[in-house]
DNA sequence: TGAACATATGAACAAGTATTCATATGTTTT
DNA sequence: AAAACATATGAATACTTGTTCATATGTTCA
């Protein structure tokens, strides 16, 4: 760990100061990072065009279905997507218009860049 | 894989050819992968308030150098940051405004939560 | 030129994770 | 009630990745 030079400690502490607490700090990592895998964005994509139950999902991705439920999980545990069960299918869907905005700016940042 | 049922097959077609491609998810999973990630973060979050040295930040992060500097490389890599030389020290930054856009859109999406 | 300083980087290791396989749960149909 | 179907889930494995340690690169100062 380098020294800390007195100068310095003026701009590191006004820059502690004013950045978000640690532990938003940590849950928005998190949140990033359950979007920040293949799998997950396209299940998201997919249901930004409406809900969809869980074998559509898989022949859309061509993904075994063990696979595509996991990855339904993690995004249910992280609150992105929720479910409805109709008879024996259960359909997937964002769980608000805020995640579909958020993947929208992801997308267009990486088709600008 | 289960079996594609005819009365989904429109359904799934035409989600696919909504869907963004294959090459633009893939991508924008990697951008959010390396947002997602909470070091990397907290490296953005301080470069939002205004460009800093490596050794500001080891201070700031409480981390080591070697893994901070290992992280940099990791976002300058993805273009999230870029850097300058100044005498021996070298100052990091925000690439662009977009990219503190979008970790504030994140950010709020977890206070609101 | 050599010493001190600031940062970068390669290798190695520990920890995390996405998929697969096998199987369990819950629903409908006969 | 049993069979068929749709989905979920635990365990195991292969792969990825963040940090550490040691060292290299590049700059300034004496």
């Amino acid at each position: 760990m380098a020294e800390i030079h007195p100068e310095h400690s003026h701009i590191i502490e006004q820059t502690k100061a004013n950045m978000p607490s640690e532990e938003i700090l940590v849950k928005t990592a998190e949140f990033f990072k359950v979007v920040g895998d293949p799998t997950r964005i396209r299940i998201l994509a997919a249901l930004s065009e409406g809900e969809m139950c869980v074998c559509c999902l898989c022949d859309l991705l061509e993904m075994t279905q063990s696979a595509v439920s996991h990855q339904l999980s993690v995004l249910k545990a992280a609150r992105l997507i929720k479910n409805r069960r109709e008879g024996k299918q259960i359909y997937y869907s964002l769980d608000d218009a805020h995640v579909g905005a958020i993947l929208c700016t992801g997308i267009s940042h990486v088709e600008e860049g």
